[in-house]
RNA sequence: GGAGAGGUGGCAGAGUGGUAAUGCAGCGGAUUGCUAAUCCGUAGUCGCCUAAAAGCGGCUCCCGAGUUCGAGUCUCGGUCUCUCCGCCA
């Protein structure tokens, strides 16, 4: 949620610059800034009224004190007028601050001036390609079919245990997932990431704060007898660890990590985009989440770009690394980074990361604060990153390392799966 | 699910209707001839005034209503936490 007191002061900038993302503010902006307008004009009548209302209830208790009953009951009958004049005051001071409240959930982040113009993924600015695209013999399968000739995964037990997009993994596949994410989480570990296991369903509260509420509400699983939902992602729980805290300077940067399966909706999708592994309603990914002081921030979105690059390296994939254009980027994030493989057997690139930047954005709605170093309360940074999401790594690893011997898996993980070779 | 207790500042912790004690931490200042001590100030938030500060005012003792001239304190509703019982991996 964007700051009042930035919108006051920067409120044609932010139209501006919302225009990236092709979302047309000046109507919500400029209402927000009347309401604020009357509402601290209201206020500042209304703190008038209220304070001299309370200076003649200290007077009528000095009165009754030194017995002098007859001032007292005088006094009394002129809180009448004064009560109700500013109760008015104060009825129009909170519901204008709840008309600004709903106005500003509705109006997503302002994008870094860096992020390009653009309508859809298409318009993606591609920064760097790392490796070769694999090349395969000609009766190279998808995914898919290789998850059946060789076990790994049952799609069709997981359509009538629970569903399509539901897959279960077996055996080595299972195995295989292990493996990933035990290989995620050391990886992170040992880049300074402290892990959390965070429950996986959370309540509405942290749902808003972290920005899918009441954005994309439709994309989450929802529990109704306890009003809580399914996380579509450890962003959620981890990021809301700190909401509602004043941490100091030296507490910062936090840098958490953690794996969780991830649960999504995914209303009207449909065709070759949900085939296979490539969109699930449950999947698994290991994110890592950063708090940082203002300043730092944007080095910081630098630093866990590397940090994916050199996970995707390990595992020795091809990759690039993209920045999404207006179009494309998140309702909450300021700048984001996606990182995808090829697929070589679908022949197209997969999005196995999402890097982004959040700015104040989050943290605003967090009420996550420092006191700086003039000991001023300020509003942290927040980011996170898939470092990283499971079944599309699996997919890419799967199709772009099948040899007519069987699927090769990569030297960094044979030491958690415990073998080199999935075999029929 | 049943019964009881509780929620006060960054943290700890008093406060039974009339200006929210005190301690610790952090920050600012003063003072003292050495890694330190002591003293003073210092809360979060919204608004007014400012170039900025200072200053002034409102709100804030879990949330929301109510009683009252006046509510941390009394009443009602909600919520969360803890303890015990029950159930249970």
């Amino acid at each position: 949620m964007l700051q009042l007191s930035y919108i006051r002061e920067h409120k044609d900038e932010i139209i501006d610059r919302l225009k990236i993302r092709n979302f047309d503010g000046e109507k919500v902006i400029n209402e927000i800034v009347t309401l604020d307008e009357r509402r601290r004009k209201s206020q500042t009548e209304a703190d008038a009224k209220q304070a001299e209302l309370n200076k003649v209830s200290k007077e009528i208790g000095v009165a009754f004190k030194s017995g002098d009953q007859e001032k007292a009951q005088a006094l009394k009958a002129k809180t009448g007028k004064l009560k109700s004049s500013a109760k008015e005051l104060f009825d129009v001071v909170s519901q204008t601050e709840s008309q600004i409240n709903t106005l500003l959930l509705s109006v997503p982040n302002v994008p870094n001036p860096e992020v390009p113009k653009g309508k859809s993924d298409e318009d993606n600015e591609v920064l760097e390609e790392f490796g070769e695209k694999p090349k395969l013999e000609a009766d190279a399968m998808p995914h898919w079919d290789l998850a059946k000739e060789y076990d790994i995964i049952d799609f069709e037990r997981g359509v009538k245990v629970s569903g399509s997009g539901f897959p279960i993994y077996t055996g080595k596949g299972a195995r295989l997932q292990r493996a990933l994410i035990t290989f995620f989480l050391d990886e992170a570990e040992k880049a300074g990431y402290k892990e959390m296991m965070p429950p996986l369903v959370v309540n509405e509260a942290s749902g808003t704060a972290t920005g899918q509420l009441p954005d994309k509400e439709g994309q989450m699983y929802h529990i109704p007898e306890e009003d809580l939902y399914l996380i579509p992602t450890a962003e959620v729980p981890i990021t809301n660890i700190y909401r509602d805290e004043l941490l100091r300077k030296e507490d910062l940067p936090i840098m958490m990590c953690g794996y969780t399966p991830c649960f999504r909706r995914e209303a009207g999708s449909y065709g070759k985009d949900v085939r296979g592994l490539n969109r699930l309603h449950q999947f698994d990914k290991v994110e890592i989440v950063q708090i940082t002081q203002p300043d730092d921030s944007y080095d910081t979105l630098n630093q866990m770009v590397e940090h994916v690059k050199s996970l995707l390296k390990k595992l020795e994939l091809n990759f690039r690394t993209v920045k999404l254009c207006g179009g494309d980027l998140g309702f909450t994030s300021a700048l984001t980074f996606d990182m995808e493989v090829y697929s070589a057997a679908q022949e197209r690139w997969l999005e196995v990361s999402s890097i982004s930047n959040f700015e104040t954005y989050q943290a605003n709605r967090l009420k996550c604060r420092f006191k700086d170093e003039n000991n001023k309360t300020r509003l942290v940074h927040t980011l996170n990153g898939s470092a990283l999401a499971l079944p599309r790594i699996l997919a890419s690893l799967i199709e772009n390392n099948q040899t007519p011997e069987g699927i090769k898996i990569p030297d960094v993980l044979v030491p958690y799966t415990g073998f080199n070779m999935i075999t029929k």
